[in-house]
DNA sequence: GGTAAGCGCTTTGCCCGGTAAAGCGAAAGG
DNA sequence: CCTTTCGCTTTACCGGGCAAAGCGCTTACC
């Protein structure tokens, strides 16, 4: 018998994954498109970044929606439950705003 | 010429190394030694486990207390800069509960 | 006395996930 | 024309997290 699924194991699961946060930080400032919300991001790479984008999908946080074939146009934008991660990505903010300095560069 | 520290970008790279956010709900509980720590995150392996301790020590976030050398006994607790990601850690878990449910196991 | 278990790790390979780079088919702008 | 942009996919690579074993030592049990 399995042990029991702690929903906040699967969302630090979830979090911890590469790039996931910073997905969706850009996105609460509005939808994007694919390659507008990989400069957003920064420096993540397009497999990666469909890949976090197809799971987020399944979950439910993130909305696709293709607009047009050709030329190709999608936007990519948080459903209900996506925005309520701002609480999250603010907190977040916030704590790094009183305590990460510019690391010592002289090491 | 660097581009600007960005330290919510900082803090976002942080916690998304993959433990880290585990390990700093599990302080959270209280001080523990190395294997409890272990035990409590749950799948974390050693070497990635002191590798992430060493990291949150130079930053400033966990303190590591060598009470003895023999018999061997160390206690990790947060700092104070650590225990301000409570709310992190406690956003997460709201949102967590309201919006995550247990996966579909037929796929 | 033997021996098993616990402590806090480190070391040793291995393997998979994230990486850079290239490319594609169409449209739009210089 | 030629380049740029769009939204990706494909390919091949490399490093970080992985399981497993081990170490020096103490404490607990039989």
């Amino acid at each position: 018998m399995a042990e029991a699924f702690c929903p906040v194991y699967a969302a630090l699961n979830l979090l911890q994954e590469k790039w996931t946060l910073h997905i969706i930080r850009a996105l609460l400032e509005g939808p994007k498109g694919f390659n507008e919300l990989s400069r957003a991001v920064g420096g993540v790479n397009p497999a990666t970044l469909s890949q976090r984008l197809d799971q987020l999908v399944r979950l439910g946080v993130v909305e696709k929606r293709v607009e047009s074939y050709m030329p190709p146009r999608t936007r990519y934008s948080l459903t209900p439950a996506g925005e309520e991660l701002e609480e999250v990505v603010q907190a977040i903010e916030r704590w790094a705003r009183r305590h990460l300095k510019a690391p010592d560069p002289a090491r």
